[in-house]
DNA sequence: TCTGGGGTCCTAGGACCC
DNA sequence: TCTGGGGTCCTAGGACCC
């Protein structure tokens, strides 16, 4: 049975709902029809391009690249801060008036879905008037655009979304290939990045219908699994389902680019013990445990390493990561000096068998353990170095932090 | 005041076992 | 006067996504 699926792409996601808030707020202008980007902090080494206006994109400035490289593309260039709680609101809103149509719903990030409309025709006969519907309600009722590729499967719908922007519809079916997906370039395709583009440019294939032409042999030669993959993406065929019941997470991390780069072990571990203390409660909240720990570094070269570790007993307890968390640091620091330190947890698991009565039984000894931890610290940097409150307080000055991905 | 943060998946290579 | 090979588990690093 052919199937039918929606993708919807919120149009310069977090630029539109910046705006919108904006408005609200009493701010003169639509910061859509004007040079800006949404950028995060400069102040805090962070300053990176989150998303652009129309305007901005026709000065060449484009997603993730630097403030300052996109201000020297442009100086008018208008710079408007994150707002991420009221990002996540947006996304749930749209998300729930989406949802009327079609319970089959796969968030796909935090601007981003898939619909599955298959086997609902006696109630949508005309795909094209449902889109069409979706596509004004939505501008009416929340004051931003998107984007809606229809296809009959989701890389397709993917691929037709990022057509012609903004708020526009526009299928890919498989009579539309040579015309619409076919004569692109290759680094258009979802999932091939730089690397894997400038690698297929090496082999003569330039465009995705050179890719689809591809003897798999070839390509097998240099990309091993992914040759398979990549023959089927160019040639439009995948058989993922729309999932609409979110599945559990494989891994929760946490990372934080420094205000300037440390070489003090104290100063990191101290970062280490708030990073623990968070993710930890992320795990808990979720009510997982990680059987694998890992420290992950970003130097000052921009070099990335890391170390890790697996657990004969899971754990959720933040004391217990952050030990875990410091025997990996002291045995993986290159004592050079750090841009970027954080903790991934992986390997989650929600069944513990017998490690659950284990914890149940040691609870008591595992809160001693958290309050031993605290007075090692303490004693080690002084009894207001990180206390509870004042971590709250420090993070309470963080800007928030986004949960989901980010769109563009 | 140049380069975020949170994810998923894959691969190569080492240790270890039989 | 020699060091095979399959399987499993683990670690480190990297590509890609939004």
């Amino acid at each position: 049975m052919p199937r039918i699926i929606f993708h919807i792409d919120v149009n310069n996601a977090f630029l539109s709902w910046s705006a919108i808030d904006l408005l609200k707020k009493g701010y003169p202008i639509d910061i859509r029809t004007i040079p800006s980007i949404i950028g995060g902090d400069e102040t805090k080494r962070r300053g990176i391009v989150l998303a652009k206006s129309p305007v901005a994109k026709k000065y060449g400035i484009v997603t993730a690249e630097t403030i300052y490289s996109a201000r020297k593309k442009c100086p008018k260039l208008q710079v408007f801060p994150a707002n991420y709680s009221w990002y996540r609101k947006c996304s749930k809103d749209l998300m729930n008036y989406l949802s009327q149509y079609t319970p089959t719903l796969e968030q796909f990030s935090i601007d981003e879905c898939f619909l599955d409309f298959t086997g609902t025709s006696f109630l949508y006969h005309d795909y094209i008037a449902v889109a069409e519907k979706i596509r004004k309600e939505v501008k009416e009722k929340f004051g931003f655009t998107v984007n809606i590729g229809i296809a009959s499967n989701k890389l397709c719908a993917k691929m037709a979304s990022d057509f012609e922007k903004p708020d526009k519809i526009h299928t890919l079916f498989p009579n539309e290939f040579a015309t619409k997906l076919w004569p692109l370039k290759v680094g258009d395709l979802f999932m091939v990045g730089k690397k894997t583009e400038a690698k297929l440019m090496s082999l003569g294939i330039y465009t995705i219908g050179d890719l689809s032409q591809a003897p798999l042999s070839l390509l097998k030669k240099h990309f091993k699994n992914q040759a398979i993959f990549l023959k089927e993406a160019a040639c439009g065929k995948d058989d993922s389902e729309v999932v609409s019941t979110s599945e559990p997470n494989k891994c929760i991390s946490v990372s934080e680019t420094l205000q300037y780069d440390y070489q003090d072990g104290s100063k990191l571990k101290k970062i280490l013990f708030y990073q623990a203390e968070e993710v930890g409660r992320a795990l808990r909240k979720k009510k997982m445990y990680a059987k694998t720990i890992a420290v992950t570094y970003k130097n000052h070269c921009f070099k990335s390493y890391s170390h890790q570790m697996t657990l004969v007993n899971p754990t959720n307890i933040s004391a217990d990561i952050y030990q875990y968390a410091v025997l990996l640091f002291d045995g993986s620091w290159r004592e050079d000096a750090i841009r970027n330190i954080g903790i991934r947890l992986s390997d989650l698991t929600t069944t513990v068998h017998e490690q659950v009565s284990f914890f149940e039984k040691h609870q008591e000894e595992k809160n001693n353990k958290v309050q031993e931890a605290i007075d090692q610290i303490t004693s080690k940097y002084g009894a207001n170095s990180i206390m509870p409150a004042s971590y709250h307080e420090e993070k309470r000055r963080q800007p928030e932090k986004l949960k989901e991905s980010q769109g563009n």
